[in-house]
DNA sequence: CTAATTATGCACCAGTCACTGCATAAATGG
DNA sequence: CCATTTATGCAGTGACTGGTGCATAATTAG
């Protein structure tokens, strides 16, 4: 409950990205013959549900319907470039699934609860149809070598950065103990969001996900005293 | 504490695998010019470290030292039976590392609390010389087409039963409430496992998973009570 | 010693990988 | 109309993919 409030909401906004607030600013030559926000899209998505290794050229050309040659002039090449877009892509568009509730919320646990709620909703692909699971935990499991594993250990940081930021908040405005460790608490609820993100991939559906959450945050009043104590057992 | 007391003993266990205990029943032909077992044990280390797909046929061979002849002639196709193999080895190699400790705790608490403090020695790689983070995991984020994605899945559900089994043994002996939803706790530490796998991979230490294991156990006392109230929040 | 059996090394297969050269098409600036 | 600029389609690049055929080596059964 209360979530597909905001679940209507965020997808008003994934049907209005802001690729048509820049019409076309095309200069002289041939205008592109697809839309190239749309492209990434697609290439975001298989990305997302293959995996980026097992995500071929063939692949993208076929889903995005448009050639390689278009797809390098567009995007640039596979490893550097297209997939890090797609990235960022995916992060611009998705992120408010995850944080849009959470940032309405007054206090750190009613915000931890809805990230870690609405992370499950959208992991379970129950509100969308998105792939399941969270793209950059998904690129992140595949090769050592990608040199855009760089740009997906950013995004992890911005999300336990995040967590933390509101940890801190929720300190400073004295509904959580002063003396908390906020990192230690912000890492843990990163974990369980990351584990959130596998157990979708391998067919957890939102109830057992939701599930998960509540057992979590049903722990919260024993987690926030025994941090506040430096970290015991 | 107490940790490195079990990793010795499971080092011990992986040094002396039961390989030599069938020295060779060779029957006719020309012997095999390698160590059968040392070979497997590469190739799970291989697909460990760098994935199913990221990792060739050419990369097996050159770190096994052996031809693709003999490669084929010894475990099959990649990805029907080598991969599979590889999975299995790895259960039947490392499973110890999570759970030797576990077992012969007296609670269930505790034997939740070993198996993650040593699921965060294990994945952090500061025990052994091994791969960051649970083979298994890695696995399933793979390919989607991949059928030995079967055998993972059978994995992670050995890991959930096996959870919920300690969990169920612990209300039976009257240390866990009797109204307790186990399958919802076994789940919870499932997820928190298979976080703490994708944290590892991300570079996180074996200090910081074990922290996050110390913040989830903390939140036991509170877990237990909410999840036999059947689900509350 | 011979026959049978199994393993090995080498060359090699078709298919796919990411990626590109080139001619042509479609737009704009003058 | 022309020059310039950009996009597209097609064919094709070398390298690599998983996997094999074949001759040979090394062993055992008789």
């Amino acid at each position: 409950m209360g979530v597909n409030g905001i679940i209507h909401h965020s997808m008003q906004n994934l049907d209005s990205p802001l690729s048509e607030a820049l019409p076309a600013r095309r200069g002289r030559g041939r205008p592109r013959a697809f839309d190239r926000d749309a492209a990434l899209d697609t290439a975001t998505t298989l990305f997302w549900s293959k995996g980026y290794e097992a995500t071929s050229i063939a692949d993208l050309t076929q889903a995005m319907g448009i050639g390689a040659k278009s797809l390098y002039a567009a995007f640039g090449s596979k490893d550097d470039d297209l997939f890090t877009q797609a990235l960022h892509h995916y992060v611009r568009k998705y992120e408010g699934l995850a944080w849009d509730r959470a940032r309405q919320a007054t206090t750190a646990r009613e915000a931890t609860a809805a990230f870690l709620h609405d992370s499950a909703a959208a992991f379970s692909g129950a509100v969308f149809d998105i792939p399941r699971g969270c793209m950059a935990t998904i690129a992140s499991m595949g090769c050592e070598g990608l040199p855009a594993l760089q740009a997906f250990a950013k995004d992890v940081e911005t999300t336990f950065s995040r967590l933390k930021a509101r940890i801190d908040r929720g300190v400073a405005e004295g509904d959580l103990p002063q003396d908390l460790d906020t990192a230690r608490l912000a890492r843990f609820v990163e974990t369980v969001q990351a584990g959130m993100s596998i157990r979708a991939r391998n067919g957890a559906d939102r109830s057992e996900l939701d599930s998960v959450v509540d057992v979590a945050m049903a722990g919260w009043d024993g987690i926030v005293s025994a941090a506040s104590a430096a970290g015991r057992s």
